[in-house]
DNA sequence: CTATATGCAAAAACTTTGCATAAGC
DNA sequence: GCTTATGCAAAGTTTTTGCATATAG
């Protein structure tokens, strides 16, 4: 959790106690979220809190490497915390029933050089499962 | 170009000029469209044609796998000709240049069937690069 | 002929912007 | 004290819905 503040002093935003319980509250819960979710679990907190302070953190950590975007098949944004040590290049996996992310240890994607003549920039992967806890639940 | 009409009949759903006209056309550019992109395009050929047709469109002619949508990092949907032979998991490989996008013969991730106690279902793979054509341009 | 597709208008959903005030460093 | 962050209101984009009419099979 230190390690997470730290990335966003680093980078020269303040640490605010609204941008701290959005690290904290998606770290408990270990899951995704969109800007509409988070601003309802701020709202608990904090009396005055808008949508557009929470859009605009959002992206904020996300370009700190706090959060992650994951990406859904609704049209709605959705983000996790991404505390993986060092920044190392890794993929998430995402549970089907309760949401929970988890981080995968390391990049295991062959990613070739060349493909059908293109010369391979970068790549996005992300894995789709079911939990332990949603195993036993069923 | 007729597998890909005949995968729309099989499905029960007509085969219309404008769908037809949106595949060759999609075919012929052999690259990622937006919603409006393609209403944009299918407006030289038909006087009367609108946004909630093409959504509508685009989704049906997703769901019968003749497209496939394309993750960018803007907040639109993208959308390409999908013609793989035999509905083979495979993934997509996307010019940042040009935004071509080609098909990759068969899926090299080699998905665990256990990530930190998931167990996985399915993944998302999609590669950027710089195709030949840009290579050269630069 | 019947079920699906379409055009258009309107609404809904989602996201961003502007600006005055507040607060971290 | 200076710069970044926030609240609120308002606007901008993107996407969906409803319904009457048209059209493919």
């Amino acid at each position: 959790m230190d390690r997470l503040l730290e990335k966003i002093r680093v980078r020269g935003y303040k640490l605010t106690p609204k941008r701290i319980e959005m690290i904290r509250i998606l770290y408990a819960k270990g899951g995704h979220f969109t800007p509409e979710e988070v601003c309802a679990l701020l709202k608990r907190r904090f009396k005055k809190i808008g949508l557009p302070s929470v859009y605009r953190n959002l992206e904020t950590l996300a370009e700190c490497g706090v959060l992650v975007r994951i990406h859904q098949l609704d049209r709605q944004r959705h983000y996790a915390v991404c505390s993986h040590q060092g920044d190392k290049h890794h993929h998430h996996i995402v549970c089907t029933g309760c949401n929970k992310v988890e981080e995968m240890s390391e990049c295991k994607v062959e990613a070739p050089k060349k493909v059908h003549g293109f010369r391979v920039l970068e790549h996005f992967l992300q894995f789709q499962g079911i939990c332990p806890d949603c195993e036993i639940k069923k």
